[in-house]
DNA sequence: CGCGAGCTTGACGTTGTTCAACTAGAGTGG
DNA sequence: CCACTCTAGTTGAACAACGTCAAGCTCGCG
């Protein structure tokens, strides 16, 4: 049995400010997204969804970092975002067939708070606020996605790279110092690349002075130029 | 002022079967949805909707066909989908910017119903199965778009090509026979490519026999040739 | 000390683009 | 009816972008 401590946090959880979900769900209803929830902890690395599986459940990402990635043919894999605390994540399948279309994966030691989507699908039935809060969510997401395709099939690997490291500045970590949180690897496959080509970019803006990197740490010294390089690729 | 005969034909076109999206609505519902509803045509080649510009109204494509296409920097421009009648497009913005973040033209002489978004909304308020049935088509779409992101970033030329002529056959048209309704730089445009790529490979299937194409009307010959290049890409 | 995983580098190969030239067909005005 | 022009389509050669492969490196860890 949860105690009431851990009930206060999981409001806390389904409800935080920045999400915005839940601002107008009712006690009661807060109780209904809590009523089979588990709040679980995942090391760095392991899966907490995985593509193809039936999706039982929504996570929001309590503390921790994690990434959501596709996993396309021939083992190729495309992240596609990085998820922070607070984010929602899980549901595209919902209404359509409930599956997972991409898989997520702790990044560090990550707390999520699994939902039961029947509960959530509940909810939603009852509270329309509710649902057009999930519209709108959703439509935020089609757009940085359409924005993300555009950029992955027109920009060139400078850009793409500009990009993604201003994503983690800006994005993610809202610092210029930060430890990527992903290997060379899937860093490429954020950016649709070869680790090879990754890093000699990397290298190339080291050597231009726009950022220092050492082992994971980056620091973004001249964002202006990053900029100039994403928009002119 | 609109007659009887008009208003039965406009709830077919929010309430056809293949769209669903209406199913649950109310004669007084369906009537909001009509209050200010314009039916209007469009010559091949017009703008329907304009990305950027204020999203003001939802299209219903009655009759005809459009693109949907995101217009990148330097006028590089990427062709989203093609728009079948009963399609509904636009409100990707809805509750977020109200504006369209991509535009939409008339490949074909084409009738669209323009449903005020206003309209649309207060019913999205008051209808809660409505809204279900809107996140429902949204997540479809969301899984499209990401599966499109995975060929396009994940696929070699041939292979992006292949898909493309079996969109048209399979999706659009299903037919193996059929015109298509853009040129050659708008063909490219869908599968990013440069038009002179996409003339090259066109012409690699039609000398190794998969299709036969002749101006734009395209036969296809060997469906398992072009599934496996798809596929092997 | 040695081992292994991830990282880095260089040489080379492939893929896809760019550029320029040419072709075909549709409209246009004399 | 014939030039003329304009646009879309096509082709080839040169080129740039990006990936592949193989080798060497680094660093933590047993």
């Amino acid at each position: 049995m949860k105690s009431e401590l851990e009930i206060e946090q999981c409001e806390v959880c389904a409800c935080t400010p920045t999400l915005k979900l839940c601002k107008y769900l009712s006690q009661e209803e807060i109780f209904a997204l809590n009523r089979n929830k588990r709040e679980v902890v995942f090391r760095s690395g392991e899966i907490i969804f995985k593509q193809g599986t039936v999706s039982t459940h929504i996570a929001c990402i309590r503390s921790g970092l994690a990434k959501a990635f596709s996993e396309g043919a021939k083992g190729k894999n495309f992240l596609m975002s990085i998820l922070t605390p607070t984010e929602f994540v899980g549901g595209m399948g919902m209404y359509v067939d409930d599956l997972h279309h991409f898989s997520v994966a702790a990044l560090t030691e990550t707390k999520v708070c699994l939902i039961d989507v029947r509960d959530f699908k509940e909810v939603l039935s009852k509270n329309n606020m509710f649902c057009l809060e999930l519209i709108k969510r959703n439509n935020k997401r089609a757009i940085q996605s359409l924005n993300k395709t555009m950029d992955l099939t027109q920009k060139n690997m400078h850009g793409r790279v500009a990009d993604a490291i201003l994503y983690f500045k800006e994005q993610i970590f809202k610092s210029s110092v930060f430890d990527l949180p992903v290997n060379r690897q899937e860093f490429a496959n954020m950016v649709s690349l070869t680790k090879e080509s990754l890093i000699r970019i990397l290298k190339e803006f080291k050597e231009s002075g726009y950022i220092i990197i050492c082992q994971n740490r980056i620091e973004v010294l001249n964002v202006d130029a990053l900029k100039k390089i994403s928009i002119n690729s």
